[in-house]
DNA sequence: GCTCGATGATGACAACGTAAACATCAGAAA
DNA sequence: TTTCTGATGTTTACGTTGTCATCATCGAGC
């Protein structure tokens, strides 16, 4: 957050620093931008090396290698995740309804909003055996699990294992944000993003839930 | 034509003809392997060449570069997986409940027995942009929107536009899939898989299924 | 004031994608 | 037949990449 502060302001002109200061954030949010830029495909060390004005093996002092650089960055995607999600439901109140579309719209709106980011986190070059991404994505998942628990406790809705439960709402909110990266809902108004998403949600939830009358038809 | 033929039947036992004979189709196909042994990442033209038997050049004869071969190998995926749903639903017969769930099934199957092309179908190293490509994904959906209109002809299913009441669907589909492909079903035998996505994707039937009893709650 | 571990720079290497120039063949044209 | 020509494959070359080994520079403690 802090430059390396140097003295006073005539010595501003002074050849830069040997070393870089935080040279190991300066990676992470340039990789973040680059990757916005072109994708994870184009997102190349030298490149970021080159922007970050350091030599292009300086990042291996950081990083053992590219993909743990690219891991690293999908960890920090999982928990802006789970920090998004769990604002979505705090602010939904108490409506089982309502926060269970609050939690969906979020995994899509944050697939929107940070795309590089999102995209990262299912890049398969990362190393998805990563503990450390592993204990990341457990902790969005808990949260859709923290949900199913608190909607059967309150019986409104089926039985069953929440690891099972959950399958079914998990791919939904992936399915959908694919769905939005790829542009399905290019040129839309929020508004519209957020009734179709909504829509889908709701479409999931109704054959979760438990209706007083049961008929199944087709 | 009285000499010694060269047009004859066999050009098998000259040592190496100087042209390979199909070589597009042995591009085409050997990719899919290497795709499948290391991801469409570790994928690369020279090892495809080398493997083949040709100069590392030679396929830029048949593909104006390295996007234009994970294309077509896309788009032959995708004429694959329009085959694999249409002959499922052939054999679910007339059950709109059977053909849905037949449907998904196919899809998430595809994943499962083909996770190269599948992978390289939504590779972010392909052309999204290419026409074929898009014709090719249309003709899967198509089938999806058959389901919608036929299902709402005979009454079963809510009102509303095939493209909107598709999205769940599709949705719902890829992102099984994608847990699929992820791992989240290995070591399950084929009938747990099938019971976890029907689970899944009947859930979300349900939703969207006519109710003789609208009783929204929650 | 000196040493030393941490951090950065340099240079090298093999592999890659791709383009240009050249070689070889099959069939049309003569 | 012989010649020509376009399609297909090879060679060579260039610039870029990820990664490693080696060297340079710094700040913190002795």
């Amino acid at each position: 957050m802090v430059g390396p502060s140097k003295k006073g302001a005539s010595k501003r002109r002074a050849r830069k620093p040997y070393h870089h200061g935080d040279l190991r954030r300066a990676l992470t949010e340039g990789a973040l931008a680059l990757v916005a830029e072109a994708g994870p495909q184009a997102f190349t060390l030298r490149e970021l090396a080159r922007r970050i004005g350091v030599s292009h093996a300086a990042p291996y002092r950081h990083f053992a290698d590219k993909r743990a650089l690219l891991t690293a960055l999908a960890i920090e995607g999982g928990t802006v995740l789970h920090d998004r999600i769990a604002l979505a439901l705090e602010r939904a109140g108490d409506d089982l309804r309502a926060r269970f579309l609050a939690a969906g719209y979020a995994y899509v709106r944050f697939a929107l909003d940070e795309p590089s980011l999102f995209a990262v986190m299912f890049a398969r070059e990362i190393d998805a055996e990563d503990p450390q991404l592993a204990r990341s994505r457990q902790r969005s998942l808990s949260l859709l699990f923290g949900f199913i628990v608190d909607a059967q406790a309150r019986g409104a809705m089926v039985e069953g294992a929440p690891e099972v439960l959950a399958q079914p709402v998990w791919a939904m909110h992936h399915g959908l944000a694919m769905l939005a990266i790829a542009g399905r809902y290019k040129g839309q108004s929020e508004d519209e993003i957020r009734e179709a998403v909504d829509y889908a949600h709701a479409s999931l939830l109704d054959g979760l839930l438990i209706r007083r009358s049961r008929d199944r038809q087709a």
